[in-house]
RNA sequence: GGAAGCUUAGCUCAGCUGGGAGAGCAUCUGCCUUACAAGCAGAGGGUCACAGGUUCGAGCCCUGUAGUUUCCACCA
C-alpha cells in the first residue's frame, strides 16, 4: 500500500503549481515541436501593457488561450504561443511623468534621451512583473519567443511599414481637426475617444446685427469658444433667415465683425435654426470653415486655457472662462436664457480628461481603401468571428471608417520615420535614421513625434515572428490560427491587425477571432479601478490555486457573454479538484505496489464496467467537438459531470465491492478501469485545470502513459469501446436504486437498516442483473437480501412499492408502514404518470405526429408508452391491493 | 438616431443543427457509509419577459411590444 503514502491528502496548489509549471519549462514542453510533418497551431498573445498588473480581464484571456494551446498540443500540432507585452504609450509615459512629478522633476529637465532611459528602466522594473503573473496563472506560453512591441525586431518592422504606406501614398501629413487631451498633452485617434453623457447647459445668446438691426440668437452648450467664432450658419432653406445671409454680426464680448453664412449642415428644426461656428475648436465647424473659408481662431492653449489673445480670458482654463464668459455675457445683456441639456461628452480612454477639438498639422493613414480587403477577408469567411455576432460589429466599424491620425506628442514610442530640411523644407521618409537632404546635403532633423501605439500593435501577428526578415517562424507560423481577445478591442486591434496583415503580408492574420466578454463583479458593473471594485486574481490564485481560477473563468459562460464574478464559483472550482484528488486517493489505496494490467481480460469486464466505457466513450467524443467549436464552458460541464456523478457517485461506488473482495475474479479489471477512465478524464480536464490533473495523472497507474499528461495524446474513442445494450440495462439498475433511495428517505429509513426486497419483474435479464449486482447494492440501496419473482403473488400488503421501468420492487418494512400514508404516496406517483401517459397518448393519436416526425422519434415514444402503461398498471394493481387490506 | 445582446428555479447562469425544462449556490430532510462534510443520499421550487406567427411539435425559428445592457453616430 505504499502508493498512498507519497501523495498528500489534500491537493496544495502552492507547492505544486511552480513546481510544475517550471518543470513543463525546463522541459520545453511550451515550445513548439520541430517536426516539420506535423501540422502547426499559432496564436500570439494580446500584449499586456507594462504599466499593468494582471487583472480578470487578462486571466481570461490568457485561460482561454492556454485551453486552446494545451488542447492543440495534445492533438498533436506543432503549437506555438508568442507571449510579448505592450510598450502602451500614453499611459506609460503618464505613470512615469507622474513618478516624476512627485520627485519634482519635468520631462523638459531630463530631456528626450534622458527621458527615454528612465522609461526603459520602467520597462525592465515593471515588464517583467507581469510576465511573472502570467505564469502562475499556468499560461503555456514559448517565452524563447517572448516580444515587446519595442523590441528591435518590432521597430524594424514599424519603420517598414511607414515608409511602405508613405510611398505608396497611405501615410500623410496634414492640418486636420484631431482629438486632443489638454491631460495627456496629444492627439489621440477616434477610436481612443469614449462618449458619455454629460449634464450640461444650453446658453441661448443673441448677436447683434452690425447694423443695429436687431439679432439673432442662437445656443451653445460650450459659451467660451464664442471667442473663436468665425461665423454663424443658417440653412440656406430656411425662410427664416433669407434676408440675413451675408449680413454681418457683432460678437459679443470680442467686437470681431462675423458674416453670417449658409450651409447645409444646420439643421432647420433644431433650436433655432442658428449655429455660431468655431472653426478650430469644434469638428463640424471646422468642415463648415472650409467650405466657406473662414479664419481659424485657436483660442485654447494645448493645457486648454485661454491664450494670450484674449487678456480679459487669458490664462482661465476652459471651465473658468465658461462661467466668467457667460457672467459677462448675462451682464452685457447677451444671455437670453439657460437651460439644463444632456449632451455626449468625448473623453480621452487613458485619462478621462474632455478632448478638446483642436486644429494641428498630424500624421494620418487613408484608410478607406487598405480597409476593403479586411472587409472582405471576413465577408468571405477566410476570417471568422466566433461568435458570429461580433462580424457586424466590426463591419460597421470598417464601413464607416475614417482617416487614423497616428501621430502622438509623446516621447515614449516609436519616432515617426519622417525627417525636414529646416533650408529647404524637403520632407524624407526613410528607414535610415542620419539622412541628409537630398536637394541641399544639410543634416535633416527627425520628426519629435512617435507613433500611435496601436499603430505597432497591428504589426504583432508577423512583427513577433521577424518580420521584415523572412524567417523560419514566419513561413511556418503565419497566418496564425486563432486570436483570443475581448470584444472591446475589435476597432482598436483586431480591424488594424487585419488591415495591416493583409497589407504587408498578402494574408491574414488569422483564421479565427475567439471574441470573449468582460468580468464584471458580483453586482454585474465593470471592474475598475475608480469603483475599487476590481478583483486581484493573484489573491485568488493564491488562496485557492490557479486550477480553481481557471475553472471559474469558464464555467457556466457562453462564448462573447460578460460574467458575473463570484467567490462560490472559485470554491466549486477548488472543491471539483479536491473531488478529484479524493478520487485519485482512493484508487491508490487500492492497488498494490505491483500492478501490472499484464493479465486484464476486456471479455471479463461487468455491466458497470461496460457501462462507464460507454459513458466515456462519448464524452471524449463530445467533448472534443465542444473544444473545436470553443465551447469550453459546455466541455468543462460534461466533464464535471461525467467525473463527479457517473465515475465519483456510481462507478467508484459500484467498485467498492469488487475491491474489498480480494478472491474477486474481476478486481483486476476493476483497478485498470478506476485508473484509466479517471486518467482519460484528467486528459480532457487538463486543458482547463493543468496542475492538479498533471499531478493525478502521474499518481495513477495508467497504461502506456506519457512523462507528462502535457504531451500525452489526446483521447480517441477508436481505444474506447462502446456498449449501448448494456449501458440501457445500467440505467434501468440505477433507475430502480434512486427509486429505493427515494422510498427509504421519504420514509425515513436509516441506512443502517438493511432492507429485504422482493423484485417482481418478466425479464431473465432484469433478473440476473439484479443477481449480480447483489454485492453492490447493499452499499447503494442498502438491500440484505432478495427474493427474485415473476408475479406479485403473495407479496405482504406490509410492503412498500418502488418502481422503474424494469419491473417492481418490494420492500417489506412492517413496523413502519402506514397504508393511508403509502395510498397517498402511490397516489402521488399515479398522478405524475398519468400526466406523462396523457402527453405521450396525445402525441401518438396525432395522425400529423405520427405522419410527418421523424420515424425515430415517433418510435422512442412509442416505447416510452408502453414502458408507462405497464408501470400505470403494476401501480394501480398495487394501490388495489393495498386498498383491500 | 442606427446596431447588437440579454430577459429560463429565490440568486448566478448553461441549454449544440427545433423532439420529454438543466447545473451550481441558497432552502428543506436524513446521513461523520473505512476517497472526499470542500462530502453522500433525497426533496421542494420554473405559463423559459409578453403578444402573435411558422411547424405534427417552439426555451430554441419569424414578426411585434416592454424592460435592461452595450457598441456605433458631429446634431449646435
Amino acid at each position: 500500500m505504499a502508493r498512498i503514502d507519497s501523495v498528500n491528502k489534500v491537493f496544495d496548489p502552492k507547492e505544486s503549481e511552480p513546481r510544475l509549471y517550471n518543470e513543463w519549462k525546463d522541459k520545453g514542453y511550451f515550445k513548439p515541436s520541430d517536426d516539420d510533418k506535423k501540422e502547426t497551431f499559432s496564436i500570439v498573445m494580446p500584449p499586456p501593457n507594462i504599466t499593468g498588473q494582471l487583472h480578470m480581464g487578462h486571466a481570461l484571456d490568457n485561460t482561454l488561450q492556454d485551453i486552446l494551446v494545451r488542447y492543440k498540443r495534445m492533438r498533436g500540432y506543432a503549437t506555438l504561443w508568442v507571449p510579448g507585452t505592450d510598450r502602451a504609450s500614453i499611459a506609460t509615459e503618464a505613470k512615469i511623468v507622474e513618478q516624476m512629478r512627485s520627485e519634482g522633476i519635468f520631462k523638459e529637465d531630463l530631456g528626450r534621451d534622458g527621458f527615454l532611459e528612465r522609461a526603459w528602466d520602467w520597462k525592465k522594473k515593471y515588464g517583467g512583473r507581469i510576465v511573472e503573473q502570467l505564469k502562475k496563472i499556468g499560461s503555456s506560453c514559448d517565452w524563447d519567443h517572448e516580444r515587446f512591441t519595442m523590441d528591435e525586431g518590432c521597430s524594424e518592422a514599424v519603420k517598414e511599414v511607414f515608409v511602405k504606406y508613405y510611398n505608396k501614398g497611405y501615410i500623410y501629413r496634414g492640418e486636420r481637426i484631431i482629438n486632443w487631451c489638454p491631460h495627456c498633452l496629444t492627439s489621440i485617434s477616434n477610436a481612443e475617444v469614449e462618449y458619455e453623457d454629460q449634464a450640461g447647459h444650453f446658453w441661448h445668446l443673441k448677436y447683434p446685427f452690425e447694423d443695429g438691426t436687431g439679432y439673432i440668437e442662437l445656443a451653445t452648450t460650450r459659451p467660451e469658444t464664442l471667442l473663436g467664432d468665425t461665423a454663424v450658419a443658417v440653412n440656406p432653406k430656411d425662410e427664416r433667415y433669407k434676408d440675413v445671409i451675408g449680413k454681418m454680426l457683432v460678437l459679443p464680448l470680442v467686437g470681431r465683425k462675423i458674416p453670417v453664412i449658409a450651409d447645409d449642415y444646420v439643421d432647420i428644426e433644431f433650436g433655432t435654426g442658428a449655429v455660431k461656428i468655431t472653426p478650430a475648436h469644434d469638428p463640424n465647424d471646422f468642415e463648415v470653415g472650409r467650405r466657406h473659408n473662414l479664419e481659424v481662431i485657436t483660442v485654447l492653449t494645448e493645457d486648454a486655457k485661454v491664450t494670450e489673445d484674449y487678456p480679459a480670458y487669458a490664462g482661465m482654463d476652459r471651465y473658468e472662462a465658461r462661467k466668467a464668459i457667460v457672467k459677462d455675457l448675462e451682464e452685457g445683456g447677451f444671455l437670453l436664457r439657460t437651460e439644463d441639456h444632456n449632451h455626449n461628452v468625448g473623453t480621452c480612454y487613458r485619462c478621462g480628461t474632455t478632448i478638446e477639438p483642436r486644429v494641428s498639422l498630424q500624421w494620418f493613414v487613408k484608410m478607406e481603401e487598405l480597409a476593403k480587403p479586411a472587409i472582405e477577408a471576413v465577408e468571405t469567411g477566410k476570417t471568422r468571428f466566433v461568435p458570429q455576432r461580433f462580424e457586424k460589429n466590426y463591419f460597421n466599424w470598417m464601413n464607416d471608417i475614417r482617416d487614423w491620425c497616428i501621430s502622438r506628442q509623446l516621447w515614449w514610442g516609436h519616432r515617426i520615420p519622417a525627417f525636414y530640411c529646416d533650408d529647404c523644407g524637403e520632407i524624407v521618409v526613410t528607414k535610415d535614421e542620419s539622412a541628409v537632404c537630398p536637394k541641399c546635403g544639410k543634416p535633416m532633423r527627425q520628426d519629435p513625434d512617435t507613433l500611435d501605439t496601436w499603430f505597432s500593435s497591428a504589426l504583432w501577428p508577423f512583427s513577433t515572428l521577424g518580420w521584415p526578415e523572412k524567417t523560419d517562424d514566419l513561413s511556418r507560423f503565419y497566418p496564425t490560427d486563432t486570436l483570443v481577445t475581448g470584444y472591446d478591442i475589435i476597432t482598436f486591434w483586431v480591424s488594424r491587425m487585419m488591415v495591416a496583415g493583409l497589407a504587408h503580408m498578402d494574408d491574414v492574420p488569422f483564421k479565427d477571432v475567439l471574441i470573449h466578454g468582460l468580468v464584471r463583479d458580483a453586482q454585474g458593473r465593470k471592474m475598475s479601478k475608480s469603483l475599487g471594485n476590481g478583483i486581484d486574481p493573484l489573491e485568488i490564485i493564491e488562496k485557492y490555486g490557479a486550477d480553481a481560477l481557471r475553472f471559474a473563468l469558464v464555467t457556466g459562460n457562453a462564448p462573447g457573454n460578460d460574467q458575473r464574478f463570484q467567490e462560490d464559483k472559485i470554491e466549486l472550482g477548488r472543491n471539483f479538484s479536491n473531488k478529484v484528488w479524493n478520487a485519485m486517493r482512493f484508487v491508490l489505496m487500492n492497488c498494490p505496489d505491483d500492478l501490472s494490467y499484464e493479465n486484464v481480460d476486456p471479455s471479463k469486464y461487468t455491466l458497470e464496467d461496460k457501462w462507464i466505457l460507454t459513458g466515456l466513450n462519448r464524452l471524449v467524443s463530445e467533448v472534443t467537438v465542444n473544444f473545436d467549436n470553443y465551447d469550453y464552458g459546455v466541455a468543462l460541464q460534461k466533464i464535471v459531470d461525467f467525473v463527479w456523478d457517473s465515475y465519483c457517485d456510481w462507478y467508484i461506488e459500484i467498485a467498492k465491492s469488487r475491491l474489498f473482495d480480494e478472491e474477486c475474479p474481476t478486481r483486476l479489471e476493476a483497478l485498470y478501469l478506476l485508473n484509466n477512465v479517471l486518467g482519460t478524464c484528467m486528459q480532457l480536464l487538463h486543458p482547463f485545470m493543468p496542475f492538479v490533473t498533471e499531478e493525478v495523472y502521474r499518481n495513477l497507474v495508467i497504461d502506456s502513459a506519457a512523462d507528462s499528461i502535457m504531451i500525452s495524446d489526446w483521447p480517441s474513442t477508436d481505444k474506447i469501446a462502446s456498449y449501448p445494450d448494456d449501458e440501457k440495462m445500467m440505467s434501468t439498475l440505477m433507475a430502480a436504486i434512486r427509486s429505493m433511495r427515494n422510498i427509504r428517505a421519504e420514509m425515513n429509513v436509516a441506512p443502517s437498516r438493511k432492507a429485504h426486497i422482493i423484485l417482481v419483474t418478466p425479464s431473465d435479464d432484469v433478473a440476473s442483473m439484479f443477481t449480480n449486482g447483489l454485492p453492490f447494492l447493499e452499499r447503494l440501496a442498502a438491500v440484505g437480501s432478495m427474493d427474485i419473482k415473476k408475479d406479485k403473488e403473495g407479496i405482504p400488503s406490509t410492503a412498500v412499492a418502488a418502481l422503474f421501468d424494469g419491473g417492481e420492487i418490494y420492500m417489506p418494512l412492517e413496523d413502519l408502514i402506514d397504508i393511508d400514508k403509502e395510498l397517498e404516496r402511490l397516489d402521488k406517483e399515479r398522478e405524475k404518470l398519468n400526466g406523462e401517459l396523457k402527453r405521450l397518448e396525445g402525441k401518438l393519436s396525432n395522425e400529423n405526429f405520427v405522419g410527418k416526425a421523424p420515424a425515430q422519434v415517433v418510435e422512442a415514444e412509442r416505447q416510452k408508452l408502453s414502458k408507462y402503461q405497464e408501470m400505470a398498471k403494476n401501480l394501480a394493481e398495487r394501490i388495489d391491493t393495498l386498498k383491500n387490506i
